[in-house]
DNA sequence: CGTTTGCATTACGTGAACGTCATCTCCGTG
DNA sequence: CACGGAGATGACGTTCACGTAATGCAAACG
């Protein structure tokens, strides 16, 4: 199985995404899927990458900045220094990330508190209507 | 003092915003400043939401989002069945933030790992550079 | 009393992240 | 060989979340 590749209509199923998407990310250099012809042919790297970059998206990071740490990932054959600077992007990602999950801990913790309050002032609520009625 | 009152220079001072952000974000119905003559004065009720605000977009929430989110938090005089739909969009908001926490969890966890992948190969290029001059 | 200062409104502009439409090109099939 | 379907390429449109004038008003100040 030559299975290594997919087409674009096949990437959108698997992934749930338009091909505008797919190629707008190949234009914006956070995709590099190969050409058979015209055709573009998306690999495991590809796959691998676009699974990241919809997580990025999920936690509210821009593509620049995605496409800044998904050459952490792919690191090739960067030059040393350029290695560095990518390695302390991520560095910086990590930070931001972890600060982050400390603020989403609290604001889940905050939620639910809320949530609490949400129960009882329905509970009276009905009760009130009942008294009421 | 009557401070619990601030003006819409003291809250861009205080939260990092400008007065463009808070004007918009009470044409959407996020804030409701009350009026003295035309000017805009915050309450401390719009400054517990303006919080909320930037820590929702933080996670990467729209206004919109945060805007049904931000009705659970002033309950004030809302009918039984409204709250109920409050209560219920927030609980999925809350599973929603879970999920995000647990996403969130493991791409720390897999950054960190490609952290110390690149550290290793930064290393080795120091040596080979060392090697090879 | 003219002018700066602070805030207001109205309206057009902008960057990010795509959507949508028109048009073109292969490729396989009847 | 006509033709439908998958995919490509511009190019313009759209939504969100504000930015950026242009203009006006009203209190404060020298």
């Amino acid at each position: 199985m030559t299975e290594d590749l997919m087409t674009i209509r096949e990437m959108c199923e698997t992934y749930d995404v338009t091909p505008r998407t797919l190629r707008f990310y190949e234009a914006k250099e956070l995709l590099f899927p190969i050409r058979e012809g015209q055709k573009r042919l998306f690999t495991k790297r590809d796959r691998a990458r676009l699974k990241l970059i919809l997580r990025g998206k999920r936690f509210g990071f821009s593509l620049e900045e995605i496409r800044q740490l998904l050459d952490l990932y792919h690191v090739g054959d960067q030059q040393l220094t350029q290695m560095t600077r990518t390695y302390e992007i991520a560095r910086e990602r990590l930070a931001d990330m972890e600060t982050r999950k400390e603020e989403l801990t609290q604001a889940i913790d905050e939620l639910k508190e809320q949530l609490r309050w949400g129960e009882k002032v329905i509970a009276s609520m009905k009760h009130e209507k009942k008294a009421a009625g």
